[in-house]
DNA sequence: GTTGATGTTGAACTTACTTCA
DNA sequence: GGTGAAGTAAGTTCAACATCA
């Protein structure tokens, strides 16, 4: 099951609920249109095993075999390493980069041969013996700069692109790849958030003027309480306030003029952030 | 200053799905 | 139409850090 919203233009229903069985429809909606917003829920198995992660490591590797590899297994004894090895590179950086926390696993073999601080680290990433099949590793300030550039040419890569890519940062094409994957779902990710900001606010501001409504219905019907003999009226909009109005007649039979479909607005929906300014 | 708990980030992974040859 | 490869989204895992008591 999955449930859809619709968002960016306040001359529609603001929100739309629907089902939908196939999800690519509201990946492709998103792809034209950077106001639509779209919520899954759904189930997923959970039963990933590690021993297939081995395997699929094996995989890549092989994949990747035809590339130019930029790292150089060490052999250094293994030991813990110190906390301070870490901070010592890390200035005063804040969540900072790979580069800022002298971490640096994609630097060539000779480059690394520079710094023989950093051994014990290069040694650790590169351990593929098995025992440390998952290493994560960070790229570095250049490398993801580069690679942000790039994402906003083209979110998407070719498989030429992404070699050139690869080539160029010194990386595997897999990590390109994985790269642009995990970037489009930031991307993702943070324009839901902006779409429920907005979803928010035109909540907040249907429910202020649902309250005005339900003030003006209860007023209406207090007036014609009062007025039991004034059964005959006529209620009109006024044409400046958009406000309705109510006025006592002679005619014989009660009038009333109905709400035109699309009721203004007291207050407009707050404009989205995707959506330039109305001129 | 050190340490452990906890939260965050992001690289890498798995799975399910679609598209295309 | 069935099939396998390739690509992607969505969700998950986990190492590396940051922060704080």
């Amino acid at each position: 099951m999955e449930l859809g919203l619709s968002l960016g233009d306040a001359s529609k229903s603001p929100v739309l609920l629907k089902e939908n069985n196939s999800p690519n429809q509201n990946q492709n909606q998103s792809k034209t249109s950077g106001l639509d917003f779209c919520m899954s829920l759904g189930l997923t198995s959970n039963n990933q095993e590690r021993g297939k992660a081995q395997e699929n490591d094996d995989v890549s590797a092989s994949d990747d075999s035809q590339e130019e590899t930029p790292l150089q297994l060490n052999l250094l004894p293994l030991a813990p390493l110190p906390r301070q090895i870490s901070s010592s590179h890390n200035g005063s950086s804040k969540n900072g980069s790979s580069a800022a926390k002298g971490f640096d696993v994609n630097r060539t073999p000779a480059a690394e041969e520079a710094s023989s601080s950093n051994s014990r680290r290069e040694f650790e990433a590169n351990d593929d013996d098995g025992l440390n099949a998952r290493k994560k590793l960070r790229l570095s300030k250049e490398q993801s700069a580069f690679l942000e550039e790039s994402f906003k040419e083209h979110s998407t890569l070719n498989p030429k692109q992404k070699l050139a890519l690869a080539k160029q940062l010194n990386l595997r094409a897999r990590q390109v790849e994985v790269w642009f994957q995990n970037r489009r779902a930031r991307t993702k990710l943070k324009q839901t958030e902006v779409d429920c900001e907005y979803l928010k606010k035109c909540c907040e501001t249907l429910t202020l003027e649902n309250r005005i409504l339900q003030k003006e219905l209860q007023d209406l019907r207090a007036l014609k309480t009062s007025n039991p003999f004034h059964a005959a009226t006529t209620l009109t909009m006024c044409p400046s306030c958009e406000r309705v109005a109510s006025a006592s007649t002679s005619a014989s039979a009660a009038k009333v003029i109905p709400f035109p479909l699309a009721r203004p607005r007291f207050y407009p929906f707050p404009t989205h952030p995707n959506q330039p300014a109305a001129s």
